[in-house]
DNA sequence: AAATTTCATTGATTTTAATCAAAGAAAGTA
DNA sequence: TACTTTCTTTGATTAAAATCAATGAAATTT
């Protein structure tokens, strides 16, 4: 009797996720997220919560149903370079090799579904429409590289910071939010980071594009892009 | 009869490649190879030539048998940024969504071996090695964009320089070439490009290098990591 | 081989970003 | 709420890379 209703507890966990459709589960039919749903743990953590580090074993996949995710590895020097931002509906830690590429590390309070990489496998060799939308997620991870690729070699400060906030803008739209205003989680060091900047240069950036009226600052003190 | 003797002649191109160890080729068997010489044609190409062109559609996926090949894309601004040299033993064109992601242009006269995708598509779903090779290659794009995203990110011309050349030496190694003296087959043009630097930027970069004796130029010219 | 073109290095100057420093704003804690 | 800490902005100065310019070397063409 507590099994069952466990069981029921844990069906509707997949089958009413809001984030479902976005997902490689939305490539899994009813009865595969009836036996998954018994596998997958959902966690809420604070914000700078590590989820997961380089060279860690891999236990877990993981989704976002909330929150943002910032995604680093640490160079030869220990420093830290970040290599994206991860938002609600996207998916990390899966990798050839049996290790974490990378960190990911929480920037807001985020809500993770949590899923053990033994059990789903089982799904992964089974079904051949779920197999490929990893291979399509590795696909645009390696786009978003490229997107960073093209930024970072920008020569000024302003067109980087720029395509920055453009870039955000995008990501937003892709997530269901309004292209403006901009909605930046991430600190100014974060961006800096990203970008191969020192944060007074990022903020000085910020300043310049709107004295140009490229951008400017909406009455929640929030960016928009003109 | 003159049938036949094409066909053992294309059968001799696979059997006998000297880089089908290193290819996802190495996951055909003697049927397979047999059958797909027959669609695979071999181009000796001079050096500057464009091979394949972003958006184009993809009627073929190529393997480098020799020379050096430079794959760049073009920004918004109608800018060249190159994204990764390739090497024999290298294979591209291969992308989800049916168009080239990038444009490839080879930097060296190159020997390419040319694959028709329709054909080879056939064995692609038969043969669960091939098509996780596949995944390996992408994959591994990824390492390789995210390692130019660290050296991008740099602060100093001379660390990102070094870093190039470090990571041109690895490269070699993994060609079956000694790690020194480095063959710097692309122009310091391209290299400035590569790591978001100015020519003479680099140029001075390497002679910094040398004067602290982090690298030194060999009798032929070619420069040698200490 | 000579001429031309492309590529690489070095110097002088300008522009840009990093660094150092301080103050103001926002967020988190007692 | 007051206090502390963290984050952001701005200013002044320094350091580094871009730009402008010229020369030298290498490769290509005639």
């Amino acid at each position: 009797m507590q099994e069952t209703q466990s069981m029921y507890r844990n069906v509707n966990k997949c089958l009413n996720c809001k984030i479902r459709s976005k997902i490689f589960c939305a490539k899994l039919n009813e009865d595969c997220l009836d036996q998954i749903s018994k596998e997958v743990r959902h966690e809420n953590l604070p914000k700078g919560s590590v989820i997961l580090s380089q060279n860690d074993d891999i236990f877990n996949i993981f989704n976002i149903i909330h929150g943002i995710i910032k995604v680093y590895q640490l160079n030869e020097n220990g420093d830290e370079q970040i290599i994206g931002f991860l938002y609600p509906g996207d998916f990390f830690g899966s990798h050839e090799g049996g290790r974490y590429e990378f960190y990911a590390q929480s920037i807001t309070p985020v809500k993770l579904c949590k899923i053990p990489i033994k059990e789903f496998k089982k799904y992964l060799s089974l079904n051949k429409e779920l197999h490929d939308s990893f291979y399509v997620a590795v696909v645009n991870e390696l786009k978003l590289a490229r997107m960073q690729i093209n930024i970072l070699a920008k020569y000024s400060a302003e067109e980087k910071v720029l395509d920055f906030l453009k870039m955000i803008s995008v990501k937003q739209v892709g997530h269901g939010q309004p292209e403006n205003p901009i909605n930046l989680q991430m600190t100014r060091s974060d961006i800096a980071n990203y970008l191969g900047l020192k944060i007074e240069t990022v903020s000085r950036a910020i300043t310049k594009l709107r004295v140009k009226n490229i951008i400017n600052v909406n009455e929640n003190g929030l960016l928009m892009l003109n």
